[in-house]
RNA sequence: GCGGAUAUGGUGAAGUGGUUAUCACCUGAGGUUUCCAACCUCAUGUCGUGGGUUCGAUUCCCGCUAUCCGCACCA
């Protein structure tokens, strides 16, 4: 098992960067806190574990992709409760000036001050009066939202909307809804996917690619009928996984257990958990360096009724990189609220309902003109009224004593038949953070071992997600073997999805190095003999084995 | 945001109030070399940024930006 250490650490970020991995942006600036740039060689690592993130997803057979727009409208992002949760209220001391989460000041009495709104907090640090932590007296200034979203203007000058660069791509999902249920001919469960860039203005941004204003992120949102019990073949992971659960803490068990105990609470978010665990070996996590942990009640998401974290174990510790959030019907209720617009699913019954309908409403030609602009308010009234209620009455309506006479109403008795009903599909979402995902790839494949007495480093990424194929090295570049190599060189890189890169300088062995080091995993020498019998030798970087191969076999 | 430290070629380091800032690796060109960081010659490329002190600042002082370490924060 690789030891972390801070020297280790700085070598391989030395390495990222010196090799074109990962570097910060703008450095020519001065750097920007929280910005990273993809180089020449991670531009492409970032696509593919994009692309293999996608397709691990679409082999599922019922999701699709989709790709919104990261600048969204300030009601969007209100509707969903970011406005008023991704926000921190701070308050600042008259007397230091220093400035303090008011939900901090107050929650020896109220553990979960996090919760409460800013009305709240200010009666309760008036009522409490709370020390500074920094002077020691109480003289509270007002409570201020301080939003962790980048504000932003869409369009200019007065007819500019507030808006805000989206925190995470869920939202698209959600707003979506209803042309994603049409695509799938309205029958859940179904999902959507998004890899996007999403945006956090921290307040401080630290550990390298572990916190970033501007990230990358991968969601599923998968919309399931809350009443159908799902059935997950959980066969592939028999063997144990390390759990943190909120009320058992740390246990090894396998999925289905922890599912068949309650522990997970809903199969599906066991299901996701181990499909997620796939996805990240697949790409060269090592197994033994991931952990799911279970979030308590206290710090869940406004959104979420469960939720696990995939850890990861790395130069920084163990960081979060994934979130499987049981959301409920948290979000498209919410979006449904703030816009009156349907964004429910079909349930058709069994046997189809037939409900009596046994009451009472107005008779309009006669109640409008008598009860006029109340009109309205007494017909939801009397439709309220129980079967046996007699007339005339006297209802008291926004204060008016009405009378409501025989004349006034009609009775109502029909037999309606319910073929099914309208219900707000519950989401379960596998949320990914791609940088931190990747940084622990490359923490995890990054070895160090000797050669010579020298020390060597590779990298051994797995190949579906190598961002570069295959180097072709003319072992000298002279009596044509340079020609050679460069025509196999451009007939592999007009293949279909193959990269290779090809390299002339240096010994053949340095450039075997070069290669092993940003994890290249073959290398292809063409040599005199090429020349003459049209092979070559084809290099593993992992084993290291050489075999020769006809030019025409070359399979990539 | 607070406290502390730091900032010198692509990378890692050395050094200085005064002529042209040093070294290794890397990179490029040429030579040599018949498959795992070899060697020779030559070349490219640096004092984060703005201000101050000074005849003169990469060096001393201040601001800014960034990085690292604590604290705090982490939907």
């Amino acid at each position: 098992m690789e030891e972390y250490s801070s020297e280790r650490l700085s070598r391989l970020t030395g390495m990222l960067k010196r090799r074109g991995l990962i570097l910060p942006a703008f450095e020519i600036h001065g750097g920007a806190a929280g910005l990273y740039d993809y180089g020449p060689v991670g531009g492409r690592l970032r696509n593919r574990v994009n692309q293999t993130w996608l397709d691990h997803w679409q082999s599922l057979g019922n999701i699709v992709e989709i790709s919104c727009p990261t600048v969204t409208p300030y009601a969007v992002l209100e509707a969903s409760g970011h406005v008023g949760e991704f926000s921190d209220f701070l308050t600042e001391c008259t007397k230091c000036g220093e400035a303090s989460r008011a939900d901090h000041l107050v929650e020896d009495k109220y553990p979960n001050a996090e919760s409460l709104s800013r009305d709240e907090l200010a009666s309760l640090i008036s009522e409490m009066k709370p020390n500074c932590p920094n002077c020691g007296e109480s003289s509270w200034g007002n409570i201020v939202a301080q939003n962790l979203m980048f504000n932003t203007k869409i369009g200019a000058g007065k007819s500019g909307r507030d808006g805000f660069l989206r925190p995470e791509t869920a939202q698209g999902m959600f707003t979506s809804f209803t042309s994603i249920y049409r695509h799938f001919r309205e029958r859940l469960p179904f999902g959507a996917v998004q890899v996007g860039k999403g945006y956090r203005n921290e307040i401080s941004p630290r550990q390298g690619m572990i916190r970033l204003r501007e990230f990358n992120m991968a969601e599923l949102e998968y919309f399931i009928d809350p009443e159908v019990q799902p059935i997950h073949d959980f066969s592939s992971w028999s063997a144990p996984v390390c759990l943190i659960s909120d009320e058992q803490g740390e246990i090894s068990m396998t999925l289905s257990q922890a599912v068949n105990d309650g522990i997970i609470r809903h199969p599906t978010v066991g299901f996701f958990m181990g499909s997620t665990m796939d996805f990240l070996v697949n790409i060269g996590i090592n197994p033994n360096h991931l952990r799911f942990r279970q979030h308590e009640s206290t710090e869940m998401a406004h959104y979420a009724q469960d939720c696990w974290d995939v850890e990861l174990l790395g130069s920084y510790g163990w960081i979060e990189c994934v979130g499987i959030a049981h959301r409920g019907c948290y979000d498209l209720e919410a979006h449904e609220k703030a816009t009156g617009q349907r964004l429910r699913a079909w349930r058709t019954f069994k046997e189809p309902k037939t409900v009596e309908i046994d009451g009472w409403t107005i008779d309009g030609a006669k109640a409008g003109p008598a009860f006029r602009a109340l009109a309205g308010k007494v017909k939801s009234a009397i439709e309220e009224l129980p079967a046996e209620s007699s007339f005339p009455m006297t209802l008291n309506i926004d204060g008016q004593e009405l009378e409501v006479r025989d004349e006034h109403v009609k009775r109502l008795q029909r037999t309606e038949n319910m073929a099914g009903e309208w219900f707000i599909p519950h989401v379960v979402e596998p949320a990914f953070g791609i940088d931190r995902i990747i940084w622990h790839l490359l923490d995890h494949c990054y070895t160090e071992t000797e050669k010579s007495g020298e020390t060597y480093t590779l990298m051994t990424i797995p190949e579906i997600i190598a961002p570069v194929d295959v180097t072709v090295l003319p072992l000298y570049e002279k009596d044509g073997m340079g020609e050679l190599a460069k025509s196999i060189h451009r007939d592999l890189c007009s293949r279909r999805n193959v990269f290779s890169i090809y390299d002339a300088s240096g010994s053949i062995g340095r450039r075997y190095a070069r290669a092993d080091e940003i994890g290249v995993p073959w290398c292809i020498t063409v040599d005199h003999d090429s020349l003459n019998d049209k092979t070559v030798t084809l290099r593993s970087r992992d084993s290291g084995e050489q075999i020769r191969v006809p030019i025409s076999e070359l399979e990539f």
